[in-house]
DNA sequence: TCACCTACCTAGATGTACTAGGTAGTGTAG
DNA sequence: CTACACTACCTAGTACATCTAGGTAGGTGA
């Protein structure tokens, strides 16, 4: 019965946005959607590390360990040069998809 | 090693873009999808008649066979008032979902 | 003591796209 | 008359991402 969503893709392009500004760790990637995208993007925690996970697995993003006083270790993320292409041809092809499916369903 | 891409969805919001206009069959659902969005939007016939099913199956479509002399017979989709309803929320969350997606992309 | 927040992780279910076929009718070029 | 191409439909199986629903652990404040 739900409603068809286009908005339902791989979110790993949107992950690569965000870390191409600086290096983010997890639990921030989660909060900075929410917060930037004012809750229409809301990634769970299930969603965003996997995804991260297979950014890494697929040498886009590059993880370190960063010990911070009085507080939980941190895993953070930053781009690889794979990471920088990737995101700049993602980004092509995310705006030709929008460009074409504006055409579809009437922009 | 595949870059991520935004623009792996749920396409049936497409198709009831189509559908919203006119009735259609579902290999004319093919070709309009390729004309229009210049070949941008390229879905096999094996991703669209299933999508169509499960349109129908959904109630967000109606289907029905037409003779046609001279040529295969041709399954005919059109809206219902649930599919038109859908449409209309569809495409505000799709707006929502490609502005937020800007901001965090870099639009 | 209890609740809550940060910060990370995973197993399993669900669901969609896509691959790679198949059937059948019509028209056409060699 | 044969081979190819095009229309028009369909399905089984695979791959993969989201999401649910948990869990672990350290720290803070009532």
């Amino acid at each position: 019965m739900t409603a068809p969503r286009l908005d339902r893709g791989d979110y790993g392009l949107l992950l690569l946005g965000l870390l191409g500004e600086r290096e983010m760790y997890g639990y921030e990637v989660v909060s900075e959607l929410r917060a930037r995208s004012t809750a229409v993007i809301d990634l769970p925690e299930g969603t965003v590390y996997p995804a991260l996970r297979r950014l890494e697995r697929d040498g886009l993003v590059r993880a370190r360990w960063v010990d911070v006083e009085g507080a939980p270790r941190r895993r953070y993320y930053a781009l690889t040069t794979a990471g920088e292409r990737a995101l700049t041809e993602g980004r092509e092809s995310w705006h030709r998809f929008t460009r074409a499916a504006d055409q579809v369903l009437g922009g």
